[in-house]
DNA sequence: CACTTATACTTGAAACTTCAAGCACTACCT
DNA sequence: AGGTAGTGCTTGAAGTTTCAAGTATAAGTG
C-alpha cells in the first residue's frame, strides 16, 4: 500500500480556497456579533427559531430540526434547552412516537424573531447581496447547492451530523 | 425616528443564502472531522499551522496570525496556549517590541503538518473543486473576495476581530 | 413472543470560543 | 520627565460545541 504524491491545489485553488475561508469566517462573525448584540443569541440559535416559525405548528421533530440545520442533534439539544430556559422555545412529547419530541416556537419566541428579522436581514444585504451582481447571486446559489448536496449523498452510511 | 418597513430577502435570495449557510456548514464540520480524526486538531488550528509555517523563519507576531487567520487574539492565545502544550508550537519574546510575542512553528508542529496536509487537500478537492467547473472556480474566487473586503474595511474604528 | 438491533433524544464532561478584565509596555503630549 | 492614552497579549469565567455514554422506545428476526 503506497501514497502517491498528492494533488496539492494550485497557487490559482490556494488563492480561491484561502479567499473563501476568509470571507465565511467574517461573515459568520460579523452576523453572529449583530445578533448577539440587537437579540442576544448566536446566529445559530437564530436561525433554529426561524426553521421553526416557518415550520406548520410552528413546530418540527428534534432529529428533523437538526437536519434543517445541518447540526447534530446533541448540539440541538444543548440550544433547545438554552432556549426554552429563556422562554423562546418549548417542547412536547410527540403523540406518534413515544422517543420524540418536538421543539415549539412561543409566542415570546416569535416576538424575539420578528424584533431580530430586520436588522440581520439588513446585515445579510449589505455584506453579501448588496454586493453582488445578479449574476454573481445566481452563480453563488448554484455553486453552494453542488456543494451542499455533494456533501449529504443519500447513500446510507454517510457522515451527517444529525445522524451522529 | 421611524423605522421603514426593511427590504426582506425575496424567494430567490432565501433560497440562495439558505444553501450558503447549508454549505458553509457542511463544508466546515467535514473538514473538522477529518482532521480532528486524521491529525487530532480541529481545523483552524491546522490553518494556524499552515500560516505558521509559511511565514518566514516560521514565526509571526501574534496579532499578525490573529489578522491572517480572521480571529481575535483571545482566540488565538487559548490555541497557541494548546498547540504549545502538544509541541507543535512554540513562543518566543519579540526582540524589538517587549510587548510583543512570536508564534513559531516546532520540528514536531511541521512535521504534524506535513503528516495532514495530503489527506485535508484530498478532502477540500473532493468537497470543492473537483465538482465546480473552472468558471464556477473562478466565480466563487470572485465572490469571496468581495465579501472578505467588504467585511474588512481600511477605515479606523471597524471592527475587526483580531483588534478586538 | 423473546431477543436483538436500530432509532430518538438527552446528559455530563472535555474542548473550544467569547467576553470582560487585567498587566506590561509603547507612543503621545505638554 | 511625567502623565495619559493606546497597543499587545493573556487570563478566568461563562457560553457553546463535541464526544462518549446512557435511557427509552420502536422495529426486525427467529
Amino acid at each position: 500500500m503506497h501514497e502517491d504524491e498528492p494533488r496539492w491545489l494550485t497557487d490559482g485553488e490556494q488563492q480561491i480556497w484561502r479567499t473563501y475561508l476568509q470571507a465565511t469566517m467574517l461573515l459568520d462573525d460579523h452576523l453572529d456579533r449583530q445578533l448577539q448584540r440587537d437579540a442576544k443569541l448566536p446566529h445559530l440559535y437564530y436561525a433554529l427559531l426561524v426553521q421553526l416559525g416557518e415550520a406548520p405548528r410552528r413546530r418540527l421533530r428534534m432529529t428533523e430540526l437538526a437536519r434543517q440545520a445541518k447540526i447534530t442533534r446533541s448540539r440541538l439539544s444543548h440550544a433547545i434547552a438554552r432556549l426554552e430556559k429563556n422562554g423562546w422555545v418549548r417542547r412536547e412529547d410527540c403523540p406518534s412516537d413515544k422517543r420524540g419530541q418536538n421543539a415549539i416556537l412561543t409566542e415570546r419566541g416569535a416576538e424575539v424573531l420578528a424584533e431580530a428579522a430586520p436588522g440581520h436581514v439588513a446585515a445579510v444585504r449589505q455584506a453579501l447581496f448588496d454586493r453582488l451582481t445578479p449574476e454573481q447571486q445566481k452563480s453563488l446559489g448554484e455553486i453552494m447547492k453542488i456543494v451542499a448536496e455533494g456533501l449529504q449523498p443519500c447513500e446510507a452510511g454517510a457522515d451527517l451530523p444529525w445522524l451522529r
